[in-house]
DNA sequence: CTAGGGTTAG
């Protein structure tokens, strides 16, 4: 028989790369050489603590996560490196754990590794994006005594101050660079430009963007452009737009996407329809691919406009191209066909789904509900809910609402109690509900007596649990 | 992946 080999640090990266679960990864991790008895450790690389560091804090498994971690503190011949755990501390910004972020931040010193700005800066950064502006704040402050700022220090700071509504504190912030010495660059201009827009300050917006090549010598990019676009498109200013997209192509920035994207969207908007197909043409004749977001601006321009064909037309065009409809894509359609009544189409396109290749999530079901339960497709939506509460999806609250009143409203007795019974076992009643259920049911006699009623829901509830 | 932009359903 083939002696089995053992399987070495290096290849061990590469199949813990290759493995799609991340538990199983994990386990790969702990135990590379199952037969393998021998006492001393795996000696693993610093690709391997990289791959699965990633892998599970993508999945955020975070308790996995910071068992890997503790491997990592033990093995003392392995200096890792920062970027590490600016990973890390992403992984819990993102999932909104902004004390745990803080933790790995003070601990990178035990790991043998020298933190520097950029793992301040991640911090920063990860505070803002758990909206903690007060801590950021604080952390700004204390940041000055450890570390050099740098200009990505003051485009997080900046960032945080417009996001605050504070576009005089984020001026500040970008005069305090200066004074510093630090040069803003194009992320400076994007980030403030954007804030600009965002607080419909766009006289100002667009004064900046042509100060920062008078005065600052940086060449205005795409981002910048975009941000303009787009905020002068909010305020329907479709012509200034285009003129920015113009010249865009004389000072021959690289145009992308983006930009096309939302100049389409836009002509949708201020219904100048008739405009979008020259623009897709313009748009593929300078380089520039038609990508999932632009088609879904055009799906949700056509469906604004009801013209179903033409939006069913772009989908399955879509699905014979490179550039495949997501589920967004579906559920415009499926909103707007609910919406205009069209309830079998609804149903028909969100039963193609999985044929289609593109499995309905949480607001596929939702929309789909709604739907029926506003177009009194009572029994249809009764299947929709048991399928998704199935799903362990949970309709909005005011959908029940909504549903279970008109179940009382048409007297539909019998689905009304199925329903209650479906909706008490994905435990998704709220009080409002069981009021309303309560009251109306108290002054009929065909139904149970509203306690015994109650009764009878809540200790099914209690089963259950 | 230390920092900035685009469509959009509930």
């Amino acid at each position: 028989m083939e002696k089995l080999k053992k399987v070495s640090a290096y290849k061990l990266a590469s199949l813990l790369r290759l493995q799609q679960d991340p538990k199983l990864a994990l386990q790969l991790f702990l135990n590379p050489n199952p037969p393998d008895p021998s006492p001393k450790p795996f000696q693993h690389s610093p690709k391997s603590y990289d791959v699965i560091l990633t892998k599970l804090g993508r999945a955020k498994l975070f308790d996995e996560m910071e068992t890997v971690l503790h491997h990592l503190k033990q093995e003392t011949h392995i200096a890792p490196k920062e970027i590490i755990f600016c990973n890390v501390i992403t992984y819990y910004a993102r999932a909104r754990l902004p004390d745990n972020a803080l933790q790995t931040f003070h601990r990178i010193p035990t790991f043998r590794c020298r933190r520097t700005v950029k793992s301040f800066n991640t911090m920063l950064n990860a505070l803002l994006i758990c909206k903690e502006f007060e801590k950021l704040k604080e952390f700004f402050l204390d940041l000055e005594n450890y570390a050099c700022p740098d200009a990505c220090t003051y485009n997080v700071m900046i960032n945080a101050c417009c996001l605050c509504g504070d576009v005089g504190y984020a001026r500040k912030m970008f005069d305090e660079m200066l004074i510093k010495g630090i040069e803003p660059n194009g992320v400076t201009f994007g980030t403030l430009v954007n804030g600009l827009c965002a607080n419909s300050m766009l006289e100002e917006a667009c004064r900046l963007k042509d100060d920062m090549v008078r005065v600052y010598r940086v060449k205005p990019d795409g981002f910048i452009y975009v941000s303009l676009i787009k905020g002068l498109c909010r305020v329907n200013e479709v012509d200034l737009a285009l003129k920015l997209k113009e010249e865009m192509l004389e000072s021959k920035v690289e145009m992308d996407s983006a930009v096309y994207s939302t100049l389409i969207s836009a002509l949708f908007k201020v219904g100048r329809r008739g405009e979008v197909s020259s623009m897709l043409e313009e748009m593929k004749r300078n380089g520039c691919k038609p990508n999932t977001i632009t088609y879904n601006a055009i799906i949700f321009g056509l469906c604004n406009e009801k013209d179903f064909d033409s939006a069913f037309g772009v989908l399955n065009e879509m699905e014979v191209s490179e550039c495949k409809p997501d589920v967004i894509s579906y559920n415009v359609i499926i909103g707007a066909l609910c919406r205009e009544g069209k309830l079998r189409e609804a149903n028909d396109l969100f039963e193609d789904m999985p044929r289609r290749r593109c499995a309905p999530d949480v607001v596929s079901y939702r929309t789909l509900l709604d739907g029926l339960s506003d177009g009194m497709q009572f029994k249809e939506a009764a299947l929709i809910l048991d399928e998704m509460l199935f799903k362990g999806y949970v309709p909005r609250a005011v959908s029940i609402n909504n549903y279970v009143a008109g179940l009382l409203r048409e007297g539909e007795t019998s689905l009304l109690w199925t329903v209650l019974d479906s909706l008490a076992g994905g435990n998704c009643i709220d009080i409002d509900t069981w009021r309303m259920v309560v009251s109306m049911v108290s002054d009929k006699d065909k139904l149970p007596k509203p306690c015994e009623f109650v009764d009878a829901l809540i200790m099914e509830q209690n089963d259950g649990s």
